[in-house]
DNA sequence: GATTCAATTATTGTCAACAATTGTTGTCGA
DNA sequence: TCGACAACAATTGTTGACAATAATTGAATC
């Protein structure tokens, strides 16, 4: 009894994974301005509330601050995409090479019924879940191996990625299909570390492989058909 | 010509690093409360920025946010003690290993460099260059492997492993004697990825062994006496 | 017609005052 | 003497207004 009222006032924290969810599925586009006063309008907060979420983005290499002019969805430079898969294929390979030795049968369960799901909305077309789940997928298996920081470190860069792949995917080829999940899962489940390690090696290296240097497509729609929902 | 004048007014950015680097080097010991219009005064700066300031400390596990009650130097538990070493393993042996391939001359120079000032202080008794060498050396090493990223983040876990030293270790062993470091550069020069690897696995596993859980020492002296430098 | 420069407008950066919250002190009663 | 309660003081949270800065428009000149 507290989500009715019209609408409520957001708490920073809410505001800010308004956003991040936005760019990380893919609704704002690189380059997109976001003016402070617009958003503090569409949520209804001060400009110093948002201010301070910008700035909170900011650290999170989403968006960039540029002095007297504002925020925009940042455009990472091709180094930089490489260099968030560097910084993915380090962190995820020590993560599931954890996994292996210390996961329950809870926690493959939960696995096993994560990539069900990804299949499912892969099957159903349902590109926006597909792209949201397997985002979710590399962040349930940090949260699985235990390591608090790991996992928020992780967590920038898979957001950071959706924006590479935003930019520079080529248009046909879809997400990681659940396929490479799955494989991943299975080398967990037989807790082979080796393979494991191997296969998240190869998943990351295939995502980073698909990448194109030429397109450079903006989205860019109206913000607040998006953040408003 | 702008060093005088009194007392110029403070970027954001050199607020942060002012407070951050009397935490990191112990000069404000874990538990201590920072108050908004304290800081402020030190650093005739409005309360607004000092609390964007504050935000991102807090952002980076240095301080903690209490609402309504303000900021406090964290004071982080064992459990996530072992998760900065985990961690830093984690991005610190991928670093070295890349820097066995990619690493020149000039990079090796300046790693020799870096450890004979280390081991001077040392030698001198000066604690604090020591402390402050002893992170910067780790530094170094992200900065010479050219991962921006990595590089980001093994910051804040260095400046929150010194947080971590400042409560849990005991006070007779130093930081880490240089001579590891040394070590570390001569497997790099050799370019023996595998032992460079093993020699900093062992190096930071070291530190970490020599936590103690019993000694929480407070420091907290006066503010105004460390800020003002 | 193109270019430079000045005036305008829109947007961000900064600040100081006010509101809300929390911790504390002092008082009353058992 | 101890505990509960109420007024107080200290600190954070929020807001709105104002100043500084950068983009834009329009006019004048070549």
């Amino acid at each position: 009894m507290d989500a009715e009222a019209g609408k409520r006032h957001a708490t920073d924290q809410e505001i800010y994974e308004k956003i991040w969810n936005a760019i990380a599925e893919r609704q704002i586009g690189p380059g997109t301005r976001l003016k402070e006063e617009q958003l503090a309008d569409i949520f209804t907060a001060s400009r110093a509330r948002i201010r301070q979420v910008l700035q909170n983005l900011a650290r999170d290499g989403l968006i960039t601050l540029v002095p007297n002019r504002g925020a925009f969805v940042s455009k990472p430079s091709i180094e930089e995409a490489r260099d968030v898969f560097f910084a993915r294929r380090t962190i995820e390979e020590r993560l599931v090479e954890r996994l292996c030795a210390t996961i329950g049968s809870a926690g493959i369960e939960r696995l096993r019924q994560h990539v069900d799901n990804e299949r499912k909305a892969h099957q159903d077309g349902d590109v926006a879940s597909a792209i949201r789940l397997s985002g979710a997928f590399h962040m349930l298996i940090a949260e699985l191996a235990q390591s608090q920081i790991l996992a928020s470190l992780l967590r920038d860069l898979v957001s950071r990625t959706s924006l590479i792949m935003a930019m520079y995917q080529q248009k046909d080829v879809l997400n990681c299909g659940p396929d490479e999940h799955a494989a991943i899962v299975e080398s967990i489940t037989a807790r082979d570390a080796r393979k494991a390690l191997a296969v998240m090696h190869h998943h990351l290296a295939h995502i980073e492989n698909q990448l194109d240097l030429e397109s450079e497509r903006v989205v860019s729609r109206d913000l607040e058909d998006i953040l408003s929902l």
